[in-house]
RNA sequence: GCGCCCUUAGCUCAGUUGGAUAGAGCACGGGACUUCUAAUCCUGAGGCCGCAGGUUCGAAUCCUGCAGGGCGCGCCA
């Protein structure tokens, strides 16, 4: 944490000032809560710099008016020299209008924190895991698993700027029969690798293309010994190589997007070492396991139904709508119970929890927070858990939807796009929508070099920043601190918005909503385009001014912060800040 | 049948956790390039915030109901 204070940080702190002030002298009762105060820029710019609303939050408990009260806090914040003035408005606002120097101050802010501007210490170190992507070990990224693979990444990068302890984590599911049919899906491969002609994929079986190099290396390492022995002899070996070698694909596909997780937890290696079953023994011990029979499905009814006894797990305790099998009838962990005692070990480890799941998963929120909550209440203390579920993504080309169909193994996948529109792209177009909403990803607007592209247009602004310096260092200017008073109220407008940058971080971070870094830059980008053509206009709004070499020196300066505040929300967001374009 | 998500300008979407006159972009009309990068900017028009109730000083935002769209609803993962 930084001990400079960012502008709205601080009248924050001065207005909280007040309202202690006016506690003590016996204006407001004690301890009212003020977490609805808030203060904030006001929509409209002619209403000043910033606006509080705490005379309307507080007239209630103050049992006084909103306008009278706010008469009191005006009395006071008017002592404060860099406050020029304080109106009341409305119903009871209260606008202020801080002093230019303020805002001159707050460009050095910026100058001297760089790439620390917008970071903060308001998480305290607590440790957050963040699991994300877990996509199951049998193939490589398709472009489903993509936009839960930067809402996460980016979420991940905003809760370390704000001073979390962030734990990137990778749930690899690789104890379930998809990697057995994997393990099999290997086997005919190598016994291709052994010179066999084994004709057609056999339907059921994974048929891509990326099993070749797997069998080849099967056959490397055993030779013919298996070829035609039964699977009880290989599969277990074939197996952890096969998910071995997916997840390098995976890997490599996450690198690609910039994207690399601290911890890969393996399901299997969690049931080696008994966690499910020590689940299962402590939930029976708190009466949330017991042995039932699970109710008829309420959709279609598979034809094979039978009511079974099976251990469940009673999650309709914590709001689920029935309760959920652990293990299946053969004994081996259902999903659930398997995720269960993860999500229960990870509970132990972190103060807390935040998965991001497809949508394709809600149906299967309840029973985990549901888990998560049952530990908490065993232990005396909740762990946080929220499960962000982000929604489909609909694949267009040539304004037609992109079919895909994983069993045909006819998908796109991720590393193709990537190939093709950048991982600036991807990244950032996935974040310009809420993670809750549907959204289109169309190959033709995506790659579009212009305004309509959101990437683009901020990384213009940026390269023409870093443009502007190259030119000025030809001319033998400078950037300078020096003489920033001699800035205009133009120039400043562009600071106010710079400015905002922390605390749009920070209430990002709170949201856990990282797509509000992508609208905030599109907005700064957009305020910067304009400052700029001013200058064309009027050539006394330029930033480059050979005439007048004090004023130049401060715009160059005005204008590296910005591309400062530029680049650092890009870099939460995972995206290149360009120098050329 | 049940659960979750969505519904804001003709189109694609924001909306600072309940604040002031609901904002951008596209498309449409009018304008700015012998330039500090026009990959840009300025300007005009465009709204029953899906519908109906409720909560309060105040609702696009919270609650209830309804309609439409999406996702899901086996001992799968």
């Amino acid at each position: 944490m930084s001990d400079i204070a960012t502008i709205y940080a601080a009248y924050a702190e001065r207005i909280d000032a007040v309202l202690s002030a006016l506690e003590a002298e016996g204006t407001l009762p004690p301890e009212v809560s003020r977490a609805n105060v808030s203060v904030e820029p006001p929509r409209d710019p002619s209403h000043g710099d910033i606006a509080t609303n705490a005379a309307m939050v507080l007239a209630k408990p103050a049992k006084t008016n909103p306008r009278a009260l706010a008469e009191q806090i005006v009395e006071h914040l008017k002592r404060d020299p860099d406050i020029e003035s304080a109106e009341i408005a409305g119903p009871g606002f209260i606008n202020l209008r801080i002093a230019g120097r303020a805002w001159i101050d707050e460009i050095r802010a910026i100058g001297s924190l760089a790439e620390g501007y917008g970071r903060s210490g308001v998480g305290k170190g607590s440790r957050i895991n963040v699991e994300y992507v877990s996509a199951n070990p049998t193939g490589p990224m398709h472009m489903g698993h993509c936009r839960g693979a930067v809402v996460g990444d980016a979420l991940a990068s905003l809760l370390d700027a704000t001073g979390h302890s962030v734990t990137r984590e990778y749930y690899v599911n690789d104890a379930g029969g998809q990697v057995d049919v994997l393990a099999r899906s290997a086997h005919v491969r190598y016994r291709e690798a052994l010179g066999e002609n084994v004709g057609a994929i056999p339907e059921g079986l994974y048929p891509g293309e990326y099993l070749i190099p797997v069998g080849k290396a099967l056959a490397e390492e055993f030779g013919d010994k298996y070829s035609a022995a039964p699977e009880s002899e290989w599969l277990a070996l074939f197996r952890p190589r096969a998910v071995a070698a997916m997840m390098d694909l995976i890997r490599a596909d996450l690198a690609k997007l910039g994207i690399a997780h601290d911890v890969f937890a393996s399901e299997a290696e969690l049931q080696a070492a008994g966690k499910p079953a020590e689940a299962e023994k402590w939930l029976r011990e708190q009466g949330l396991v017991y042995d039932g029979e699970l109710e008829k499905p309420k959709g279609k009814t598979p034809e094979d139904w039978e009511p079974v006894e099976l251990p469940l797990f009673r999650s309709t305790r914590f709001g689920d709508d029935q309760d959920r099998p652990i293990r299946k009838s053969d004994g081996s962990w259902t999903y659930f119970g398997a995720d269960l005692a993860y999500h229960m070990e990870k509970a132990e480890n972190a103060d807390a929890l935040i998965d991001i799941w497809g949508a394709d998963h809600a149906g299967t929120v309840k029973r985990i927070k549901a888990a998560v909550a049952a530990l908490g209440e065993g232990k005396g203390t909740p762990v946080p858990f929220d499960v962000k579920l982000v929604q489909m993504v609909q694949l267009m080309r040539d304004g037609e939807p992109v079919k895909m169909s994983k069993r045909s193994g006819n998908f796109v996948t991720l590393a193709d796009v990537v190939d093709e529109v950048g991982k600036d792209v991807v990244r950032f177009t996935m974040l310009t929508r809420k993670p809750e909403a549907q959204m289109d990803f169309d190959f033709a607007k995506v790659v579009e070099a212009s305004k309509d592209n959101p990437v683009f247009y901020v990384q213009y602004a940026h390269a023409r920043i870093c443009s502007t310096m190259r030119k000025a260092a030809e001319e033998g200017l400078a950037p300078s601190d020096e003489a920033l008073d001699a800035l205009t109220a133009e120039d400043v407008a562009l600071v106010k918005l710079a400015a905002q940058y922390p605390r749009l971080v920070e209430s990002a971070a709170q949201a856990r909503e990282p797509h509000r870094i992508a609208f905030y830059l599109y907005d700064l980008a957009a305020a910067f385009h304009a400052f700029w053509n001013a200058g064309n206009d009027d050539p006394s709004k330029r930033v480059i001014l050979t005439q007048d070499r004090k004023l130049s020196g401060a715009r160059l300066y005005l204008v590296a912060q910005i591309g400062q505040v530029i680049r650092n929300g890009l870099g939460l967001l995972g995206v290149e800040a360009v120098e050329e374009m």
